[in-house]
DNA sequence: ACAAAAGTCAAGTCGTTACTTAACTGTTGG
DNA sequence: CCAACAGTTAAGTAACGACTTGACTTTTGT
């Protein structure tokens, strides 16, 4: 799996790179030049061209050129789809611990009553 | 900016291989054995077993050996905190954008009136 | 017109990382 | 007891990615 493939895939490599996600931040602040970009980090110039570059391919940021400066602004909406995945994930395993605390709770109050029963609600091999 | 430094720095270098987000949803259905893991990915055994340990070290899952087999679950507080921090850049890009507009429609509604006055709220230069 | 500013492009270097194979340790079913 | 299973560790390789330097282009202020 050394090839990038999905979007997603481009969105969560670039947000990989510490200097990259320190340019995240600053753009959160509000558009930014590259120089700008440029100036708190401790690598040259071109090092952030390279880095603006992989966040523009990535979809995080939009960049414009006017005369020789090129402005680079976030785009919000890229975040989101990465916040998104991470909160899919997550709501499933919390889906499945509800499932879980539910059947406990069945578990422990019925207790006795049926050891031998079908419990088998949302253990293994959900339907699709 | 080459060295990992903060948790949060972990956790997206973890997310930015396809590999291990791979495995991150396998392990959001729920918990399962390296060697479950291991069986739908076209890599040896011992490479999955590197990115559990890269996973673990990043907080992101949490293993329990139990015999000869070592289960994987996912941690869900830490894909949290990932989210938190893009919904974070998110807002403060967002709450910018917002400011932004509410100044245009004051500047189109009083549009004529006042050319000269001090509009200068949330242009550049905040504060902390 | 010219020099400085702001990027861009192309090589090339070097550390990191994903992966492999192979040898090894513990565990479990028969 | 022993063979297969599940994983671990180590060493090595090959590719990738971050960064640098240097030459070049375009724009802008004076």
């Amino acid at each position: 799996m050394h090839q990038p493939a999905s979007t997603i895939d481009h969105v969560f490599h670039a947000l990989g790179d510490a200097t990259r996600r320190a340019i995240v931040v600053q753009l959160g602040r509000g558009p930014a030049s590259v120089s700008e970009l440029a100036t708190p980090l401790p690598i040259s110039l071109a090092a952030v061209v390279q880095h603006v570059q992989v966040l523009e391919a990535s979809g995080l940021v939009a960049t414009r050129k006017q005369g020789r400066v090129r402005t680079c602004s976030l785009i919000p909406n890229t975040l989101l789809e990465a916040e998104r995945w991470l909160a899919q994930r997550r709501a499933l395993w919390e889906g499945r611990l509800e499932r879980l605390e539910a059947l406990m709770q069945v578990r422990t109050s019925i207790d006795h009553a049926a050891t031998t029963a079908p419990v088998d609600a949302a253990t293994e091999e959900e339907p699709a």
